[in-house]
DNA sequence: TGGCGCAGATTGTTGAACAACGTGTTGCGC
DNA sequence: GCGCAACACGTTGTTCAACAATCTGCGCCA
């Protein structure tokens, strides 16, 4: 049986073209940061890796699920081949996982990913917290991340605590000036994402850090770099501790 | 005027069509790394990817030189589809720059893009060998490529010794066990090689520092990472001087 | 029950075609 | 002669249809 024939099967849009026309969404949180990198342009194809990957991220396309190039081609208005090197880029970014014949799937982040993950943010976040410069631009970015994380608890919308906590984090790495490092951290973020909708439950995942946010913030600025290094780096083992403990009681991976 | 009608205009073979029926080179050093990751597969994509990475480093493509999708695809006897999805994984990895309507061209790192890549190698490396332990079995592999080296310099074979530098510092790195930190350092030395492709001149910028990966690795194993971490760090701040005054003496970026 | 093979579906890749965009050139007016 | 617009050409962006290769699920047979 041929699924793609019929049309009312569809629970959203039969087509998306619209949503190629115009930039999907901001994808960075804050203003005009670093980033004089990136695979920009105005063509379809970059276009198009932009949309997907923030749908993917948004949790349209849950972890695992199997994206079928006839399908999503037929949804988005655009060629297979189009789509194919959307895919390729996404892939390159870890967000699709791609098996030669068998095509692509949302990433399923598996313990050991999730290990490496929480491995190397410690080591770009602490490193990055030690040489940093209190007086930096993206230390005001931070502290507003903070306040909109408080507000956002406040109204118990625990989206937006997510988005002002991960905002945090890369004011965090913004602290660096370092193109490649911040872009790193964007892509181990979304990484971390997909393992968050792999368990569910943003509410414990975000919430629970926020107040810790703004002590390491604190610290950075009492202290300095040193010591709110340190602080985080017991913050993000907790938060990873967190999300292994999910795991093995879930039965993942 | 168009040189694509004129066969005998190439130097090398005119199509290379098998160069795609097997993996290209080992792409890696040592043996059996970390790696649990990569877009790998059989599929003809993703060989050609990595046969242009390999081409690309090699310096058969000179950085800021222009990629015609055309010619390539013939040359590799691919079609432009197939060329496409290749030049989407290495734009993605910082090889190759896209220009929207203006195609892929070898990716030429500026001033800035050497400072920061050096800047993220210091923080990584030395971040690495500050946790390392000494026993862990990429230390061997660390000792053996000072040993090659050796033999290399003595040899008066530059490019061995290039080799063999680049393949003591991923040792180094996968003293960290981390895929993700050896996969970004990969990728950075990639880019690095370009700006010395930029530059020319491997014997200056390789052969220096040949002794100084031995005194850092005698080092690591009488006093620990702590010390072999400032030895390291101030070996990169030289060797991105290096880099920096050839850029300038050059009048580059 | 367990393996075999087959049919259907999906991916991998190609070639041709056309639209859209950039670039260099020609020719015109000043 | 010089600046500028129109044009022609080459290249990239994208689509479509087709086919080979591979995977998957199912029925069949022993």
């Amino acid at each position: 049986m041929n699924f793609l024939s019929a049309g009312p099967t569809y629970d959203g849009d039969v087509t998306e073209a619209a949503a190629l026309t115009a930039t999907p969404d901001g994808a960075s949180t804050g203003g005009p940061a670093v980033e004089p990198e990136g695979p920009s342009g105005g063509e379809t194809g970059g276009v198009l890796a932009r949309l997907l990957s923030g749908r993917i991220v948004a949790g349209e396309f849950r972890p695992g699920q199997r994206l079928s190039e006839a399908a999503l081609a037929q949804r988005f208005s655009v060629s297979r081949n189009t789509l194919r090197e959307a895919f390729r880029v996404l892939a390159e970014q870890g967000l699709l996982e791609h098996v030669p014949h068998r095509g692509v799937s949302v990433r399923s982040p598996r313990v050991a990913d999730v290990l490496d993950i929480y491995r190397v943010r410690r080591h770009v976040e602490t490193g990055v917290l030690a040489r940093a410069d209190v007086s930096h631009p993206a230390a005001a970015r931070m502290r507003a991340a903070v306040d909109d994380a408080d507000r956002a608890v406040e109204a118990r919308d625990w989206v937006a605590v997510g988005t002002a906590n991960m905002a945090f984090h890369e004011a965090l790495v913004a602290l660096s000036d370092s193109p490649r490092l911040l872009r790193l951290h964007r892509q181990l973020s979304a990484e971390l994402r997909l393992a968050f909708l792999l368990i569910g439950d943003p509410q414990t995942l975000h919430g629970r850090f926020v107040a810790r946010n703004r002590s390491v913030l604190d610290t950075l600025a009492a202290e300095g770099g040193a010591a709110a290094a340190r602080e985080l780096e017991d913050y993000l083992t907790e938060s990873e501790r967190t999300v292994l403990g999910t795991y093995a009681r879930l039965g993942l991976s």
